[in-house]
DNA sequence: TATGAATGAGATTTCATTCAT
DNA sequence: GATGAATGAAATCTCATTCAT
């Protein structure tokens, strides 16, 4: 059956993509990710028909990378508070340790090369994501602006709060308690 | 003798860059921009210098009228909640009145052809209206977050409560109500 | 010990290039010829070393074909205008029967991938059906012009009344006739 | 007003452009056909937008020329007939005249590259062509041939004596005759 | 022998910028 | 100053062919 395609190369591949995206955006080129992935030019199109292709399975990577990290067991907390914070902390953790996957994400997010359907797909996928935190909220926020505070907020406060340890590591705890506790006194009910 | 380059010129070419960076980010070609702007693609040139030239303007462009509009006179309010709502709703509706250009703005806040300086002076134009946030903040607000909750929340919250209110435009006011009260309880010491 | 080469596999792949090459010319891609025969990329080269080899061997396929055609036995017909006609109806029929090798065969004839060689051993491969066709028209064309005639004019005469018979399927037997009449009584001395 | 397209190098491209496409078909590359026109591979495309563009114009640009050597004015004959055979005669005189325009057009005739509409265009083109045949044909051809004889047969067969004469030259004369003498008296009511 | 992944040259096309008019 | 033709580097993608499996 030949060579099968190479999952290695394929990683290699993505990650090159995520590396130049983050700083160049979709305008990356081909080239120069399938050089820095070690890999020719044509290859990578073995392994990616276009480049549409390649930057919509590079975002489905990252947010199933990142979606993946949330739903990663959780110690029993006792109350919902704790388990949104240590929720919140696994956000916050995973934007540290992928400044570049990140810094990716926020070029996609922006570009129209990413498809309605990769979007939809990732947040079909982020469904038990979106329980875990409802679980939290219930009983704490005010029913009817749960969905606003999940779908709308909650990630992109934690993307902003990424963004201000990032610029000040120093004071990392502090942001992320400020950020956390802006979240859970402003939806109180 | 006064500068002979037509302001006219200028501004369609920035308000057609606008419409082209916001749907295609900065892959948006000077010709098409300066075909949408009704000049040829030399005379471009002649206003701005290079493309970044081009976009490092319309970032600060955009970024001032925010600025002024925030600048605005306000009506003598009592308290600084109620002050703080007017600031908050002049930042909704400014976004809703101008989604090309905040679209064009997201856009370029992610590309680094947008230069370091551009960011900073655009800061520093900003001075003023963080200050005007800060007397709302103050005695509300730990004295010691006050510039996390300026530099970091306010502005980028604005901005998802304004993604919100455009996706779901029949909801308008509640989540408008909704953001705020986010960040005024949130804030709070 | 025979070939173990599959004849099947090469007639798989004849007959696929055959219909691409009808369409698409010898742009024709050799991976998109394979997967229509229903074999891999790489079998194709194991069967012609050079994608030129593939064009050649079609080419004196479909010539081989066309004149194997010719060269089945006729019924004992009396005089030579009606051997010639009947000739004339297995050009005709043959045509109508091989449309796509005959597209293909009108892309091979203009492409210079087609080698002198190729198209020399197709003409020593006819010398069976020109001389059958010569002995029609000894005693009816000038001498000193069946060359002409059999070399030249025919075969394209033939060529062209498919088309014309293609083009207009419901005429078939009035073109079929206005095309041989104009032959014969144009090639009388 | 800027400096102006210039005539001359489009003509430079669409030469360029049928030297090769004579040659190597349409897979000849524009970078080529750019280099012999002596302009850059960009100039290419602002005269021509597409390649297809280009070889669509080629097509026209080969065929209205044909079609005006037709259509110049003769010198008023007696007969039908010699009038007929001045037309062929200049048939195949531009044929010898613009080998590789000739070459030229046989490729793209046989591509579908070439739209149907440009082969459209063409054939409304040479509308007043056919219709000097036809007054040469009327009273000699059966009538219900007549558009046979015109739209099938005529041009290709002078193609065929074409390609004849310049294989075999030096029997210029004798094939120019002969071709004209079988279409003539093949033709006859 | 059969497979199909790997290759890199080459194809078409776009684009920021220059410069003749 | 305004124009838009000219440029050639670079981008995406295709393809005949090779070769590890």
């Amino acid at each position: 059956m030949a060579r099968p395609l190479s999952e290695e190369k394929r990683q290699a591949l993505l990650d090159a993509a995520a590396e130049f995206v983050a700083n160049l955006g979709t305008a990356a080129s081909t080239a120069k990710i399938a050089k820095a992935a070690g890999v020719s030019e044509g290859t990578l199109f073995t392994y990616f028909p276009t480049k549409d292709d390649l930057l919509n399975q590079l975002f489905l990577e990252i947010e199933t990378d990142l979606t993946e990290t949330m739903l990663a067991p959780y110690p029993a907390d006792d109350s919902a508070k704790e388990r949104l914070f240590a929720v919140w902390n696994r956000l916050i953790d995973w934007g540290l340790a992928h400044a570049t996957a990140r810094k990716a994400l926020r070029q996609l997010k922006v570009s129209d090369r990413v498809t309605v359907e990769s979007r939809n797909r990732c947040h079909f996928m982020q469904r038990d994501a979106r329980t875990l935190v409802e679980e939290c909220l219930a009983g704490h926020a005010a029913p009817g602006r749960i969905a606003f505070y999940i779908d709308t907020i909650l990630f992109d406060l934690a993307d902003i709060s990424i963004n201000a340890v990032t610029a000040k590591p120093q004071e990392s705890d502090a942001i992320r308690q400020a950020g956390f506790d802006l979240f859970w006194k402003g939806s109180a009910a």
